[in-house]
DNA sequence: ATAATAGTGTCTCTTAGACAGTATTTG
DNA sequence: CAAATACTGTCTAAGAGACACTATTAT
């Protein structure tokens, strides 16, 4: 508990425990579109759907450090900021045992996220847009294993809630990219088009950009300028987040 | 694991587990401050310090019922929306042994505020204001028990990116309020004095109060009108929640 | 009448959408 | 040159802060 004073007749010790995972929402864009990199079931339950990569949480690790861990050994990606987005407790959520998941989101630019697909059989990515489907390249409806399509509403409406705000957009662009990589970023997220003129105000007047004074290359016309973010905006404390949440 | 596939060489049910708790932030107003309720720990680890209210989540309930029983049980109240705030995992949160604790929030009104601290013995409230710090009536800090600050300290920031776009502030206030107790509380979140008319009007054109055509009683001087807050928003779906998280 | 707060009218500033225009590159 | 996209200037509309004003109640 470590809350309240442990009442005298309830030793936690004696009473089953549950089992705690986490579950990763990877995002990147593919397409115009958020994707999200899923791994296929090859063993019942669930055999043949699309599931989130995920893992136990050890007795000697954090959340933050399973996040991590499950993320280098099942994608093979690292050093990616992890932000946790719920925790999902039903009891009959996975029909082998009493699991907890903690969800964690991170955003990948098009080249990780590539590489992050390639890293190991089964993988895949599929796009969620705004109607909450989720789809492959070819556009057919994937079946989505356990409560991970709830996981992914939420993934998609917390990326919604902040978009506007705060720094995340970045994290699904390279280190170098032009205004309108980032109104493409923007426009997806919130399934929305958006006004150049004032999109580009917007970002500049926000003083998060620092104009390299590179311009885009295999441009077909005019190429545009390429920017860098600059770094940590007025980002506060604690480990979550304030900001919408609806 | 509920997501990858298992890994056959790693038997779940062999490790060791984490217990899985839930801890409570239950906040009201007083005087013109955020307030939290928090009990004081009478036995080791931790004696003497304030501890939020929490406890065990068993086998058989899901995350929002236990929250909801430690609640009725420990508190008194019931029928409180709830809502998940974060899920903490460090290693050594709880000296006795390894403890994930999913944090819930929620709301009351002055009258229930006060009826659930009146519930049992050494509870109490304490204001936690923009500082960070949290202070008993008397202005004197209280030394929190485990990482109690930190949740709090999410709590407010949740509560901060939520005011101004959500309903989250009709919870702290009785069925029928007038404008500046609504003002009251938004200026109580945000910890800065808001403009009377601007608020009036956005607030009113928001189209969420209904006047009552009832007036504030007991006003020294000329009562203002009282409101009823209509119902739910323009909420949508999902378990979380969208909004802004910095 | 006075004090005190409720409630309103109006000005200004900021921000964003709309939209037309200019600039720069490729073929 | 045409085509296509980058980039800019300007008008307008919406929303909020500032602030002075009127309205209503208790004493």
């Amino acid at each position: 508990m470590t809350s309240s004073d442990p009442s005298p007749d309830y030793d936690p010790t004696q009473y089953d425990r549950p089992s705690v995972t986490v579950d990763l929402v990877l995002i990147g864009l593919a397409g115009g579109e958020l994707s999200v990199l899923l791994k296929r079931r090859t063993a019942a339950p669930q055999e043949g759907r699309w599931a989130l990569p995920g893992g136990f949480v050890r007795i000697d690790e954090t959340l933050e450090e399973a996040a991590n861990r499950v993320l280098r050994e099942k994608i093979g990606l690292t050093g990616v900021s992890l932000e946790q987005l719920y925790t999902f407790g039903a009891i009959d959520r996975d029909p082998r045992m009493r699991i907890i998941s903690v969800a964690y989101m991170a955003l990948f630019d098009a080249a990780s996220f590539a590489r992050g697909m390639a890293s190991g059989k089964n993988l895949g990515t599929a796009s969620f847009a705004a109607d909450g489907r989720v789809r492959d390249a070819a556009g057919t409806p994937l079946p989505l294993a356990f409560d991970h399509a709830t996981i992914l509403g939420v993934a998609r409406e917390r990326l919604r809630g902040k978009i506007d705000y705060s720094d995340i957009g970045f994290g699904l662009l390279p280190e170098r990219f032009t205004l309108r990589h980032l109104q493409d970023v923007h426009e997806a997220i919130l399934s929305v088009r958006l006004n150049k003129p004032a999109f580009r105000r917007r970002m500049l007047d926000r003083g998060w950009l620092v104009p390299t004074g590179e311009r885009e290359p295999d441009a077909s016309h005019r190429p545009a300028e390429l920017f860098r973010y600059r770094g940590a905006p007025p980002t506060p404390t604690a480990p979550a987040s304030a900001g919408r949440h609806a």
